[in-house]
DNA sequence: CAGTTTGTTCAATTAATATTGAACAAACTT
DNA sequence: AAGTTTGTTCAATATTAATTGAACAAACTG
């Protein structure tokens, strides 16, 4: 985009602010808006913000890499909403940062990959639980040693399948990964 | 627990009340805090509210099956959250009622092999999810046939690559329910 | 039957989370 | 350097979700 059109833009944005009009550049097809919808829900599920869903599914469903300003606007969220979710699903790498030349702004694209959407989702978000969980096993071990009530065998009982619980735990996240490892890459 | 055995319990429970003292009941040992507190983490990351956790969580780490308002006083938790975070338990197949005889009150007893634990949630509350998610899909797919922007193209693109997400979804389950099936049954 | 126990429901309250927006800083531009 | 643009941060606010508790019903008890 060429610095003269993006004023026209900005300009066209703050028409729409006045309620008077809306920009070509905030309008999304009824499809964009149904896949953003999709997403909403998907994160949900994962327990997310909706605005990260939203942000996330406006880039799954734009051609091009989009830069936070025109994100804000398609989306009507504001800027630090915007800046926060980004980072975040940067941090997952859900999202990868792209150059455009001739212009200043960090424009986003999403990665579509679900082997790697899943790779950071795990390593992000679930790993780091399973490992708090590993602490806190090691310290529930220790208090059951301690425990002086006429229930010491079944505690001990307890904590134990706890453990395989987690072992378990570990290897699901191995097996889940090999599997959206495999050949097809959509 | 005879009769009088549980009017002595509501008796002391109501001095706790008074802020004087706290009944045997309510005590629990440091290692059944502490497995509580893992649980409601372990909550938290599946998206459920605390109180379920907690609910779970007594009753993992009770050697006997407890009744509503035992987990009330032992939790210190309202009898509206016990009720529903125990209806979301058992409809989870979480948590099995069970009869002790003499008492008018319905016990639950936490299931603890992850197998039915894992079908259980897969069941309740992926599943669901998923099924809703092929409703959007179909709807998806409509719209997109109907789209007449220049980018008709790439969102039927878009759209076959969310059809294979859920079909992978799909296939995950079932093999993270084969896994966990294999033989151990802890 | 009148009273008690047991458990559910749901409107009101409280607590937890997400979002906003204004202040700020850094990187550019003229 | 003074002014833009771009993006971040974080305290205040809004929104959403969980919890409470009182009213209720059903099942028992004497």
């Amino acid at each position: 985009m060429t610095s003269e059109a993006r004023s026209a833009a900005r300009e066209r944005v703050s028409i729409h602010a006045d309620g008077a009009a809306i920009s070509k550049e905030e309008q999304l097809a009824a499809i964009q808006l149904e896949v953003i919808e999709l997403f909403v829900h998907a994160v949900r599920v994962l327990g997310l913000p909706k605005s990260v869903g939203e942000i996330y599914g406006l880039l799954f469903i734009s051609p091009d890499a989009l830069p936070l300003d025109v994100i804000v606007a398609r989306l009507g969220i504001s800027k630090g909403s915007a800046s926060q979710g980004l980072r975040f699903l940067r941090n997952l790498g859900a999202v990868k940062p792209c150059n455009i030349p001739g212009d200043r702004r960090e424009h986003f694209n999403a990665i579509t990959e679900l082997k790697k959407l899943a790779a950071g989702f795990i390593g992000g978000e679930l790993t780091p639980h399973l490992e708090s969980g590993t602490l806190r096993l090691e310290k529930l071990k220790q208090i059951a040693a301690q425990d002086t009530s006429g229930h010491a065998e079944f505690f001990r009982d307890r904590v134990v399948r706890l453990g395989n619980w987690r072992r378990r735990g570990g290897m699901l996240l191995k097996i889940v990964s090999r599997f959206l490892g495999r050949t097809t890459k959509t």
